[in-house]
RNA sequence: CGGGGUAUGGCGCAGUCUGGUAGCGCAUCUGCUUUGGGAGCAGAGGGUCGCAGGUUCGAAUCCUGCUGCCCCGACCA
C-alpha cells in the first residue's frame, strides 16, 4: 500500500477524552473514530488489525473442531422469553421495535438463537459433539462505556457454543476450547493466563477467564509465577483425545491463579515469595460450561443410544477481537507509539523514502516495494513528500514491526537501513539483502 | 443509576466573571527555500460559539429548559 493513496488520518495531538494509552494511540494512529459513547467506526488501519486478529481466532477455532456460521445482530424478543432472559437481562439489552411494533433486540449474545438453530435440525446423539461459532457484532448498553474499544457498547465477539450428549462429553468440548484459547492468545504474542471465574448472568458451574498481564489492566490478578513460562499446546495436539485434553487442562489449572473477585489470600500467601505474581490484567476471553440451562427450557433434546430424549449439555466460549486490539496495544507500546507483534500487525514492513523526487531513492524504493509485494508481504510504502522526521514519527506511531529506510546517504554506498521497531536495532543492508531477509 | 465536569474551525485551547458581533497554537491550501528524527519565511481559506426559548438597541458572554460528551463510584467480552 502506498501511503499517499491510503486513508491514514494521523493525529499529532491527543484528543482530550482518551485516558488510557491504547485509546490515545488508536485515535492518534487513525485506527478508530468515536461516533457515539461506546460506539466506534473502524478506520482502515484499525480494521486491518481487527481482521488479522479475527483470522487467528478463526484458524484456531477451526483447528479445534468448531464450525463457523453467522447469526444476525437483530433478534426476536420471543426467543429470549423462551429462555426467561428477556426480563432477566435488564437494561444492558438494547430493545427496539420494528414498523409492525414487533419487539426486537440487538443481540448482546447468542445462546438462545444457537439453541433454536440446534433444536431445529439435530435429533440424534450421533450428530454430536457439535461446536458452532460465529464472529459478529454485539451490543450491550453498558452503564458507562470507557477506555475506547476496551469497554465499548458495540463490540466484535467470537462466540462458540458446544453441544454434547453428556457431562463427560461437554467437559471434553470445554477442554478443547481451553486449548484453542491458549493457542490463540499465544499466536498474538500474549501470555494469557486462565483463571477460575464467576459465571455471572450466563450461568453454569465451570468457567475460566483468560487474562493477559498489562500494567494498565482493569483488574487486579494473582497467580503462580510458573504461568509466565508455560509451553503453548502444539498445533497438532490430539484435540479428539479426551485424556490428552484433560491432562492439558489439569496442568494449566493446578497452580494458583485468580482475579481479585475470586482471590483467596491464604492460598496465595502459601506460595513462596518468588512464586507470587501480583499484577494488573485484562480479560480477553471467557469460557463457560452451563449444562442444560438453555437446552432444558428451550427443549433442545436428542435421542440417546437408549432411545430416550435428553436435553443437550452446552457450553459457550467468547473472545472479544475488538477488545483484543486495545489489549494488544496496552501490552505492546512505548513513548513513540504502538509496537505490533508481527502476527497482528497491519503491515509487516514500513518502507520510508526519505527523499521523494530524488531519482535514486525513488527507483530504489519502487524496486523494493514491488519485490516485497510480489513476495506477498504487507508493505506500507511512505511515498509522501514529507521530511524524514515526519516519516519516522509516523512509522513509529503506527507500530509497523520493521522499517526499511531508504535515503540518499545510505544509497550512495548501496545500502538501506532496516530498523526493528521493538528493539530499535538498526542494520545496514543492500536492497537484495533486504529481500532475502524478509522472504527467506 | 448516583456524584462531578465540560461543550468555541479538523485537533488542543483562550475569550464568558465585567454583553459591543470571535482569537491563538497545531493541522489544511499557495509560493519560495529546505530535506537522516514531526522545517523556515510569506500569504490564504475555514467557525449557525451544542440545541431551543427568553432578556437586551445588541448575546459565545446574562436567564430558563433540553441534549451530547468526559471523569469518579456500583456492573461487564
Amino acid at each position: 500500500m502506498r501511503l499517499s493513496r491510503f486513508f491514514l488520518p494521523i493525529l499529532r495531538e491527543t484528543p482530550k477524552e482518551a485516558e488510557i494509552v491504547s485509546h490515545r494511540l488508536m485515535l492518534r494512529a487513525g485506527m478508530v473514530r468515536q461516533e457515539s459513547a461506546g460506539i466506534y467506526a473502524w478506520l482502515p488501519l484499525g480494521l486491518r488489525v481487527l481482521r488479522k486478529i479475527e483470522e487467528i481466532v478463526r484458524e484456531e477455532q477451526n483447528r479445534a473442531g468448531a464450525i463457523e456460521l453467522l447469526m444476525p445482530v437483530i433478534q426476536s424478543a420471543d426467543l429470549w422469553r423462551e429462555s426467561g432472559r428477556y426480563e432477566a437481562y435488564g437494561k444492558e439489552m438494547l430493545r427496539i421495535a420494528d414498523r409492525h411494533e414487533r419487539e426486537m433486540l440487538f443481540g448482546p449474545t447468542n445462546e438462545e438463537m444457537i439453541t433454536e438453530i440446534f433444536r431445529a435440525y439435530v435429533r440424534s446423539y450421533k450428530d454430536l459433539p457439535l461446536n458452532l461459532y460465529h464472529i459478529q457484532w454485539k451490543f450491550r448498553d453498558e452503564v458507562r462505556p470507557r477506555f475506547g474499544v476496551m469497554r465499548s457498547r458495540e463490540f466484535l465477539m467470537k462466540d462458540a457454543y458446544s453441544f454434547d450428549l453428556d457431562a463427560a462429553g461437554a467437559r471434553h468440548s470445554y477442554n478443547k476450547m481451553f486449548a484453542a484459547y491458549l493457542r490463540t492468545f499465544a499466536r498474538m504474542g500474549l501470555k494469557a493466563i486462565p483463571m477460575r471465574a464467576d459465571t455471572g448472568p450466563i450461568g453454569g458451574d465451570l468457567s475460566h477467564e483468560f487474562i493477559i498481564l498489562a500494567s494498565t489492566g482493569e483488574s487486579e490478578v494473582f497467580c503462580h509465577s510458573d504461568y509466565l513460562d508455560m509451553p503453548t499446546p502444539p498445533a497438532d495436539i490430539a484435540f479428539d483425545d479426551r485424556e490428552v485434553m484433560q491432562g492439558l487442562f489439569d496442568e494449566w489449572t493446578k497452580r494458583y491463579a485468580a482475579t481479585s473477585e475470586m482471590h483467596d489470600a491464604s492460598a496465595f500467601d502459601a506460595l513462596s515469595e518468588s512464586q507470587r505474581v501480583s499484577a494488573r490484567g485484562i480479560e480477553v476471553g471467557h469460557i463457560f460450561y452451563f449444562g442444560t440451562k438453555y437446552s432444558q427450557p428451550m427443549r433442545a433434546v436428542v435421542n440417546g443410544p437408549d432411545g430416550k430424549e435428553t436435553p443437550v449439555q452446552m457450553g459457550s466460549y467468547g473472545i472479544g477481537p475488538s477488545r483484543l486490539v486495545a489489549a494488544l496495544i496496552e501490552a505492546n507500546h512505548d513513548d513513540a507509539g504502538i509496537i505490533w507483534p508481527e502476527s497482528v500487525a497491519p503491515f509487516t514492513i514500513g518502507l520510508a523514502n526519505l527523499k521523494v523526487g530524488d531519482a535514486a531513492t525513488d527507483a530504489a524504493c519502487a524496486d523494493l516495494y514491488a519485490r516485497l509485494e510480489k513476495a506477498g508481504i504487507d508493505v506500507l510504502y511512505d511515498d509522501r513528500d514529507e521530511r524524514p522526521g515526519a516519516k519516522f514519527a509516523t512509522l513509529d506511531l503506527i507500530g509497523v514491526p520493521h522499517q526499511v529506510i531508504v535515503g540518499p546517504k545510505g544509497l550512495a554506498e548501496g545500502k538501506v537501513e532496516v530498523k526493528n521497531r521493538r528493539t530499535g536495532a538498526k542494520e545496514s543492508l543492500s536492497p537484495d539483502e533486504v529481500i532475502n531477509r524478509f522472504t527467506a
